[in-house]
DNA sequence: GATTGTTGTGCAAACGTTTGTGTAAATTTA
DNA sequence: TAAATTTACACAAACGTTTGCACAACAATC
């Protein structure tokens, strides 16, 4: 009866259980499932063993056995962003609930790390791939290379214009056109817009969403009016700049995103323009933080992040689990808009 | 020669570079790690072969032979807290130099969940943990438990009273003792600290921080000028309550973190109190965005979360790659800190 | 009392890879 | 030219688990 001080020594094994109980290891596995062909008194006498010894299934083992790693890889630009770190949690919690492990990577918004991360997680052998693609990311094979594994992967957020994917996003035509059309009712009539890179999915989403709230109001859109910017704080100032020297001034300005806004905000602030009275502004919800701050947009798009990777998650697994008739599965791709949402700011 | 047209096929394996070609999988598997024993021709052949079917070795049947995941696990509380995010970057940077993959899961500070990832994470076979345990967390004995599967644990930021562990953390203490010897050159005499949980390290070091400032310029330490807060909201104003009211009204502050000091410079402001005018107020840097204010501390303790995860992970992997011999490890724990810096905001 | 059915268990293969050992053939040495 | 050495490969075991199949023992049926 030695065998109770092998406690901090390698994990216990089925085997070790079969040979101290004399019986085979198959009924020790068996036992252990609750299998119908195994008689009660063996299922005790092994599960007392089992749990005399601390076994725990070494999981390794059975992925291997299975070709499943219960894994899911997730690659996402930059988890300082608060909107990834929502939606981590939202991947998280569906991930955990339908007993998956998570596999994370940043990119950092380096196309090329990005390159590697999805290359080290087709050799981890993942079950499947979630993926907010880099800012800097502008070519696609490596995608489509990853396609070809028979690797499910789902795009979210950051999606890039490749055919045939699967995606969740969310519908930033319809928030802009809110955002845009709440702004026209306030009667703002030049309303500039400082958008992000042309080769953002985003972008041009966002754009259609102005023009459409322009049209509906039976005005003409002005392209002049909508700047495309790389987002950071210099290209920020310099779109600013172009809308302050403007012969049609906006008198309202929607912005990429919170960090534009707060660039734009603080440009305008150190020029003596008066926030939200001079110039109103509209931005998409980022920072929780802004709520904080002293001089913030008057409303924003709300893109609900967490919802998104709880969505785009659930999404993979369907895909994971799905049955091997792979017929529709070939033909049909989850496109998946997740509305987003309006919220005008509590007047100051 | 129909074997090329398998791609999308399962994964190619070793064993069918070795029928192709008509060898043992042995002889392919020592030449594609370029063994010795296998001659030049042999060589080339397979490793051609091996290009042409898109071999990529079975990371998951490797990590089951050795007996190790190559995978460490991490456990922090919030990603959406930017400490967390930054070490994590860290965490993750220095994992992957040293080829190894993060499993990822956020406790939310809830202590039930952190003992159910801590078991899964044992369950998964991880090759070590790293942990920054949950507000919430007031028992030890899955911690305890958890160091008996033999498994390196290395503790971070958040470290719990146990003894005999690794872990990494920033001087608190000495960055404290800056920041308090900061206001007292200041000519401050009255200096309040609301301070976190009394169970928390964390709040011991600050504390001892404070009273060596205050000592070292041959000032009492006043214990009512230190309050344990639960870092919430209605904590944090129930404190600046008491400090408004107090006979020696404070004319700075010290705060737990930048949290706190938000909501008691928001409370503050709304009782028209001129922030860093009537009352100074120093805190620890945790959000990028509070340079962004308008009123902010003057200072703040920079806890360098980048550099504390990339420490962490380091020693984890030390300690998961030492030598058998455990004659010290067994004595010798990783007691490492990161020293803290006072960073002085600008005047506005 | 032979046949079928049920219950409980063991054997062995399989998953993909690495690695120790055995062994021909080719080369060198005496 | 036989013996010793080297070279180049194959065989098989191992890692921990699941699972199809075989098979014994026993009970129930005709």
């Amino acid at each position: 009866m030695q065998h109770l001080e092998q406690m901090s020594d390698k994990p216990t094994t089925i085997k070790e259980i079969a040979k101290l109980l004399d019986i085979s290891v198959s009924t020790v596995s068996r036992a252990l499932n609750d299998h119908s062909s195994i008689g009660l008194i063996t299922k005790m006498r092994v599960k007392k063993m089992a749990k005399e010894l601390n076994y725990e299934p070494n999981q390794r083992a059975i992925q291997f056995l299975q070709g499943k790693s219960h894994t899911i890889g997730v690659i996402l630009p930059e988890l300082a962003e608060s909107f990834f770190s929502a939606a981590i949690s939202g991947i998280e919690d569906i991930a955990y609930k339908r007993n998956y492990t998570v596999l994370l990577a940043q990119s950092h918004d380096d196309a090329d790390r990005e390159k590697l991360l999805i290359e080290k997680m087709k050799m981890q052998r993942v079950d499947g791939l979630l993926i907010s693609v880099s800012k800097t990311t502008n070519t696609y094979e490596h995608l489509e290379a990853f396609k070809k594994s028979n690797i499910p992967i789902v795009f979210f957020d950051r999606i890039p214009p490749v055919k045939n994917i699967h995606f969740v996003a969310s519908n930033l035509e319809s928030g802009t056109y809110e955002a845009v059309n709440f702004l026209l009712k306030k009667g703002h009539r030049t309303i500039g817009m400082i958008n992000g890179p042309t080769n953002l999915v985003a972008s041009t989403e966002r754009k259609n969403g102005y023009i459409k709230a322009m049209t509906s109001h039976r005005l003409k859109f002005d392209p002049s009016l909508m700047l495309n910017c790389d987002l950071t704080e210099a290209g920020t100032i310099e779109a600013m700049d172009t809308f302050l020297n403007h012969k049609r001034k906006p008198t309202a300005i929607v912005t990429f995103n919170d960090y534009v806004a707060l660039f734009a905000i603080r440009y305008a602030r150190s020029l003596n323009i008066q926030i939200n009275k001079d110039i109103d502004f509209v931005s998409y919800a980022n920072l929780p933080l802004i709520n904080y701050m002293d001089f913030t947009p008057i409303a924003s798009v709300e893109q609900f992040p967490y919802k998104q990777g709880k969505k785009a998650a659930d999404i993979l697994l369907d895909l994971i689990n799905k049955p091997k008739g792979d017929t529709d599965s070939e033909t049909a791709y989850y496109n998946v808009v997740v509305e987003s949402e309006l919220i005008i700011g509590k007047e100051k």
